[in-house]
DNA sequence: GTCATTTAATTCAACCACTGAACAAATTGC
DNA sequence: GCAATTTGTTCAGTGGTTGAATTAAATGAC
């Protein structure tokens, strides 16, 4: 592995330039029918690949052939099926060829997981630890060692790891540097150049740059799109301590103009309510922000860890406690009107609750729907589905491992022609 | 010409597969460089678009001709360089080939305009007719009476009509319907079905249905995207009797899971504001709608036409009318809080003012970006341009007619296949 | 005014990847 | 055991791109 040292934000590395030439054929055949076997629910044959393709069989075959030689495909168990004919030979995705890195870092635990191509985590680990005290140097220090082990262990598994993507609860630019991160106190910190000296993170592979530095709501959309349930096109709230949302459309995040979408924490529920940390006014963050439900439900200098307080909120509206039931109600009314306004504006049909919102879907539903149904223009034609996220906590880890193993499998021939 | 009936909504006709087959590759490569032609600022010769695709000089010549051949493209007279070597002979869009037919039934307007490859309007017809108490079928008729004498027009020049696209003020579904256009006073208008007698807009042209339907700011901003002022991805408001809003996210028109995007008017501003006869409380569209700022303005029962009170707001504003500035400048602050939800969700760098607003971008401007500035969260790293739409009133129609064309330049090769 | 230089565009043999048909392989069912 | 069926491979053929050589048409230096 060259040790050239590259990190970077959002922006994808080589922007493709469209243009089809002999050689890029076989690499967009090699990245369709990778796709339909990463897509295919039962592992698929070469004569079903063909079918769904319009390839020729004789083309899949080929086409196979690099993908298996390639360490991205493996021949399955032959999958039973009724009547006549030789036996298909199932494709799928290999579980010992490359893997992601997805690491996170949030106000009070740094994770790093390690899914393989497949989609299965490999490996997982969360390290509690409140990293406001802590400066940015120290915590992505600490973060280079958890990589460092995981790492390790994915090697340990026959994995390779081919690159990583890191999660932070901000804004990040082009470069890697995190703009902004109120809840984790941060501002402006140059994550490549701090991760400089730590060589898990800091080497290429494959020709993909080691390390994606991205907003977590947004790795945790992109985790919530490959986990399957979600359809093309959905919004992925993120309730932690701030409210930020991943917009997926037509099966690919929407990132916006500068990699900053998804700021939904800070639309206007009430242009003229009070004042909000980020100068404006009435901003969601104010009604169903983590510390505006717990004060509304009286649970406020209960002095709770963050992701305690999660848990607490949703043991108490399970026993019914009053007070906590109208504060989620509240929220749920807030964020209804957010959301009224998103689907007004994007016409999607699914919504999807994450984070600290996920557990208390049961309750918050309710009132996001009606808000829906009485501000949403198509809401008689087009009903809205809300539900739960089906990762867990660490969703953002998760999907962020997930975005590197979808990049090879989305673009092949990087990867092939590294042997 | 076969006289094969097919009408249809916004739904792509016919899925690409997403398969690179070999026939594909030179249809790919066709579509490459005609648009590349078509985005280039001045005419470029077959070896800068060698440079700019990637192709080798040969394979451009190759796909050239058989676009020359094919009446998409014809040469230009030299375009003079500086320095030595052989003069470049410019590749420009042909203006003899195939066009398209925009169609616009607004509320006190029917509009049809054609316009060629190039992007030039050749045709251009308005016929002044208050439309509400007139019935659907009656109104269709009378917009195919204006289509068939566009139609001869275009033939008279040379022109071949490939296709027609129709906006109107309302939702459209994916059948062409049109499911509610409210100030209009249509309810589940069936178009295709109303349109089936007449002959103009009902053939197929070298494969593409002969009339697409679409809701008019989606077509505006298309109009706005392709006239090239603005950048890929941007938010295009249409201020007219109600509000509309087209998104264009990355160079393409995003239309939402069923085509209803762009609903802006029924975004809640104040979500315990007066009830909006859409059933719900505080929309835009009660403060920043015609009505609501003629209202505001004192202009109420002045009687004026709907075209006419637009222009009689701006000839009052320039002349510093206290009441109406006053008007635009709530309507203003509305529009403001309004898209600074928005690009607190989406990130854009662009608004674009269209319909009613553009002559009064100049009074709307500053209100809306001192929301934006106070609202969004990124604001102060990324500065938001609020500008005037380009195209005149009828930017739907002419967006729709630029929408056929660029339908052909976005895949070349049903025309190409049609001789 | 001639000629080297420069850039544009075309020609052509080579080659790459897909195509389609024929064939081999592996199973079911009678 | 044999026909039927479906999978997967082999192979000559072909379409389209490639890259180098060639022709075309200008500028600029001497």
């Amino acid at each position: 592995m060259t040790a050239v040292w590259q990190c970077q934000g959002v922006k994808s590395p080589a922007a493709p330039s469209g243009a089809v030439r002999q050689g890029n054929l076989r690499e967009l055949n090699l990245a369709l029918v990778l796709g339909r076997i990463a897509a295919a629910r039962r592992p698929p044959s070469r004569a079903a690949l063909a079918a769904d393709t319009g390839l020729t069989r004789a083309t899949v075959s080929a086409v196979v052939e690099d993908l298996v030689s390639g360490r991205l495909v493996t021949e399955a168990d032959p999958t039973p099926r009724a009547g006549a004919g030789r036996p298909a030979r199932g494709l799928v995705l290999a579980d010992d060829g490359p893997a992601g890195l997805g690491l996170e870092i949030n106000v009070d635990y740094l994770a790093a997981c390690v899914i393989d191509l497949a989609g299965q985590v490999r490996h997982h680990t969360v390290h509690r630890v409140d990293l406001r005290p802590v400066s940015p140097a120290d915590a992505l220090s600490r973060l280079a060692g958890l990589a460092g082990r995981a790492r390790a262990d994915a090697e340990a598994r026959g994995l390779t790891l081919v690159g990583a993507a890191l999660g932070v609860p901000g804004l990040v630019d082009d470069a890697g540097r995190v703009r902004l991160a109120p809840n984790l106190g941060w501002r402006d910190v140059p994550v490549p150049a701090l991760l400089a000296g730590h060589p898990p993170l800091t080497e290429r592979v494959a020709g993909v740059p080691s390390l994606v530095v991205d907003n977590e709501a947004n790795l945790a959309a992109l985790g919530e799109l490959h986990a399957g349930a979600a359809p093309g096109s959905f919004l992925h709230i993120s309730g932690e301590v701030g409210i930020g949302a991943g917009i997926v459309l037509d099966g690919a995040l929407f990132r916006g103009t500068r990699g900053w979408s998804g700021e939904i924490g800070h639309i206007p529920v009430r242009p003229d309510g009070p004042t909000c940390r980020c100068g404006g006014r009435g901003c969601l963050e104010l009604y169903a922000g983590q510390e505006a439900i717990l004060s509304a439900a009286g649970l406020v200098g209960a002095d709770l860890p963050a992701d305690r307080a999660s848990t607490r909120l949703t043991e108490l509206a399970a026993a019914e406690h009053p007070a906590v039931l109208r504060a989620l109600t509240e929220a749920g009314t807030a964020i209804g009107v957010t959301v009224a306004s998103v689907v007004n504006l994007l016409d999607l049909d699914t919504v999807v609750l994450g984070g600290g919102y996920a557990p208390l879907t049961g309750w918050l539903r309710p009132p996001v729907l009606a808000e829906i149904e009485r501000r949403v223009l198509t809401a008689a034609w087009s009903p809205v589905t809300v539900r739960p996220a089906t990762l867990g906590a660490t969703a953002a880890a998760v999907g962020a491992a997930g975005s590197v193993v979808r990049r090879i499998i989305a673009r092949p021939g990087g990867w092939l022609a590294r042997l």
